[in-house]
DNA sequence: TATTAGCACTCGCAAGTGATGAGTGCTAAC
DNA sequence: GTTAGCACTCATCACTTGCGAGTGCTAATA
């Protein structure tokens, strides 16, 4: 158990740390006013707190710096809640005055404002559209062997596929088969639609539709190619701004980690309400063992849409990144919700 | 005028110093069997090309290495064209393997095969929306008070935008409104929507539609807002791996321009087919003074779409990249022909 | 007994030094 | 016209040195 001197000092020294970026020394410390006691006091509490894995040095003679287990306790206990400033209301208000009219710009207005607010850089996984369900197919041909099938969801995505059309389909198959599609299909989920395709569909499709076989490769294979979750960021060039990637080596394998979506979604908790932080290795990425990421979460009424990352250095201010993400989580869940379900 | 030799010896200067990025020293390259001369004589050439601007010495007492009006001179008139390796030739076709089922993933493939044959950062343009005519609209309601406008194009490409319904409109009446936009607006460019919608179609929808001044507030401005050239990016950290980078600061810089989609279309060349290259300062932007740029554009049938940028170093392998940029442009242009223009 | 002052010691860092080697320009010989 | 030879330049690297911030330990103090 620690003492309350030692909370003291543990939290002084990461909120110092984490200011300066500079191993912080006794001296140094015994100059702060929150901390009435002699650098040699300070020094023999650093050494026990260092005993029990919360400080570290970088070098025999150095200051202390917070341990990975260190912030994970300064993130547990220490971490008193912070009002947002007004002015970062504000920034975060502007996000939703102009008129909305695509999901994903509102989006991507919000990476952007979260990493300009926290100078760390933000990702906004897009909503899972797998889990939404479809409000309404359509089908344009293009020439005539080619059309874009539409699928619009009842959370207003609209998904668009180019499939080949079979030689000699009329216009009026297409019409039929857009009337059977949007019987039989709306409010299927589109992680089902292949199942459901193929199960109901199928045969009152294979009933009215001339070329079925040709027709349904082609389309069935461009309806059902895998929904991916887009990926927003925003400020991916924030994080090189800070010291503990002055390293090249370091600034490359993030640079090139975030190039590459795949690995993004790792960075992520299983979708769950509320703050989450994972903290240097406990990111299992090899190259964010410097880094820290805070995730949340935004919902429509009550599902869950997507969710809110904002990636640092391990030496980031979590403070002000927890009470901004709260804040921004909630304000994008609220507009969100009021423009998709209506009901003003 | 150049004499022959001093075309040899600048040529070659120029080829070791891209494979190499060290400034090359007479006596190494007297060592190549192409350049029968002794180092001596190798000397009094490069300097006589350092005085007419065709070299450059880093100190005083080191190689030579091109300047950027040596890059210029050696694009213009010493780059023998090349033929595409077969293992290049295949990656390429590779991108066209999968049934197609997008034009943004074919171009967002594209780019990344381009950038890792290269080994450079690529960019790829997306068709410029507003040059595509309407081929069809749709409105789909979400709730009692949002709905989902939705643009098909003769390109296949599908727009769609939310906005607000005005309380009381009826199904009728939505139904009433995308018949009279098809009638009236089919064909029309969507730059000149806005102009059309105002212009023609207005007279009509306001004599059939209830609640027209609300509707048309909120409609036509989720319709109209801007539509924004789309950019994809392939390999955005291959650049950092080329030793021109080391410097953090350039790399900051280079990564940043990057996150700022504004300024990439100045890099770009008013569109114009073939290829075109820039080096260094002959980009305007400040960040990209060690890189040079070389453009191509794709087209569906005979219409431009969109171009594809390779960013490199200046010291970059223009053979290479220009060979590859063509094969690529090509084959892109013809499968998106195909695909949309039909015509098997 | 808990705290603090004093002191010797450690180590990173920056500045200075010198040897090395690749490269040049110039001159004189071929 | 071409080349060999030579003195000179300069970046780079390994090495040293001095400085200063910081520590741990011991003994004095409240």
């Amino acid at each position: 158990m620690l003492t309350n001197r030692q909370l003291l000092i543990l939290q002084v020294t990461v909120d110092d740390f984490i200011q300066t970026a500079q191993p912080v020394g006794s001296r140094q410390l015994s100059k702060k006013e929150e901390v009435p006691f002699s650098p040699a006091t300070i020094r023999n509490e650093m050494a026990d707190l260092e005993e029990m894995g919360y400080l570290e040095k970088t070098h025999t003679s150095s200051g202390r710096i917070p341990s990975e287990k260190g912030y994970r306790f300064y993130v547990d206990h220490l971490l008193t809640p912070q009002l947002a400033s007004s002015d970062d209301m504000l920034q975060i208000q502007s996000v939703f005055q102009e008129r909305i009219t695509e999901t994903e710009q509102v989006i991507q207005k919000t990476a952007k404002i979260l990493s300009d607010l926290t100078s760390y850089t933000s990702i906004l996984l897009g909503p899972d559209v797998r889990k939404h369900r479809v409000k309404r197919f359509s089908i344009v041909p293009l020439s005539n062997d080619s059309a874009v099938a539409i699928i619009i969801t009842d959370s207003g995505h609209v998904e668009n596929r180019l499939f080949q059309l079979p030689h000699g389909l009329t216009a009026s198959d297409i019409e039929k088969m857009v009337n059977i599609l949007n019987e039989q299909l709306t409010g299927v989920h589109l992680h089902d639609l292949q199942r459901a395709l193929e199960k109901e569909t199928a045969a009152l499709l294979k009933q009215h539709i001339g070329r079925y076989g040709e027709l349904m490769s082609s389309f069935g294979a461009a309806i059902t190619s895998p929904q991916e979750e887009k990926v927003f960021y925003g400020g991916k060039s924030k994080l090189l701004h800070h010291p503990e990637f002055k390293d090249l080596q370091k600034a490359r394998g993030l640079i090139t980690m975030m190039d590459q979506a795949n690995q993004i979604s790792t960075l992520f908790s299983p979708n769950q309400a509320g703050i989450h932080i994972r903290i240097g290795s406990e990111n299992t990425l090899l190259e964010m063992e410097d880094c820290s990421v805070i995730t949340a979460s935004y919902t429509i009424g009550e599902e869950q849409m997507g969710s809110i990352a904002i990636i640092g250095p391990t030496r980031m201010d979590y403070r002000r990144v927890v009470t901004l993400l709260d804040l921004m989580s909630g304000d994008l869940s609220r507009e969100l919700t009021r423009i998709l379900r209506g009901s003003r």
